[in-house]
DNA sequence: AGTACCACCTGACGGC
DNA sequence: TGCCGTCAGGTGGTAC
């Protein structure tokens, strides 16, 4: 599931690749996706190079040579690939970039929640989405400053876009699971030394699936990835993973080593 | 402000 | 075997 360490491995890829080639043709194979009229996408990136790429939050931003931007949102099923041959291209396509060295990078996203857009102004545009600042471009300071005087659980609270871009139901458990708190902990009775723990973890958490590529196989068993079940055994200390549900969405945790 | 619930969407899975 | 309900989970909207 795309959340902020999916997409940082997403635009190391694009970086690697679909950048600095020029487009020779965009094709559009479903509107369902689409924000911006096919036409205008067309229009925007026919003819021109991918040179810069930027990522906030779960949204990637690709920037063309006459200061255009693609946005892409990969919802729950998206990815990108870039390939030659036809036999490499992925299963569900939804917008294709062609370009001019016989490559292609292909937008792929089963399940369709996500998004294709323009914008010409990354800041303006996550802006107007209500984004609040990448949760690992925040400092400490600004950390403790955005949490002070917020109510309700936590993790619905890292969660927020809002709050913070970035974080998504498995690593929100994840952060939560290595930070030794219950999902549902009240916000305003955790003490300093929690909110600094949560800070503290959110970023290594962060940090190093990027470095994994956000891939679940090259995760230390001790993380929670890979014992998400009711019912499995915790890696930590050996009580049992329980599903909940935390503001409408399902959860796990381990009930002996995270408290409220 | 926070929570709960719905819709969107597709494919996998379990129950009968 | 095959149908059907449920689940996955990001975002956005609505109601309380």
């Amino acid at each position: 599931m795309p959340e902020l360490p999916d997409v940082a491995t997403f635009k190391k890829y694009l970086d690697s690749t679909a950048l600095h080639q020029k487009v020779d043709k965009v094709e559009v194979l479903t509107d369902k996706i689409m924000n911006v009229p096919r036409q205008k996408l067309a229009s925007n990136v026919t003819g021109h190079l991918f040179v810069n790429s930027r990522r906030h939050g779960k949204f990637l931003f690709l920037e063309t040579d006459h200061h255009k931007w693609v946005m892409l949102h990969f919802g729950m099923t998206g990815f990108l690939k870039y390939y030659k041959d036809e036999e490499e291209a992925p299963e569900h396509p939804r917008v294709i970039f062609h370009f001019t060295n016989g490559y292609s990078l292909a937008y792929d996203n089963q399940r369709m929640f996500g998004e294709v857009d323009v914008t010409e102004d990354v800041d303006e545009y996550v802006a107007s989405r209500n984004m609040g600042p990448d949760a690992l471009d925040v400092d400490w300071d600004q950390f403790q400053e955005r949490i002070e005087g917020k109510s309700g659980a936590i993790k619905p609270t890292l969660m927020n876009q809002s709050f913070l871009a970035g974080i998504g139901n498995v690593y929100a458990d994840e952060i939560l699971f290595q930070a030794e708190l219950h999902p549902k902990a009240s916000v305003n009775k955790l003490s300093g030394k929690e909110f600094k723990t949560v800070y503290r973890t959110m970023r290594r958490v962060l940090e190093k699936m990027i470095e994994y590529e956000a891939d679940a196989s090259k995760v230390p068993r001790r993380y929670l990835l890979g014992h998400r079940s009711e019912g499995k055994d915790c890696p930590r200390c050996g009580g049992t993973i329980k599903k909940i549900t935390v503001s409408g969405r399902a959860g796990y945790y381990c009930p002996d080593h995270q408290k409220k």
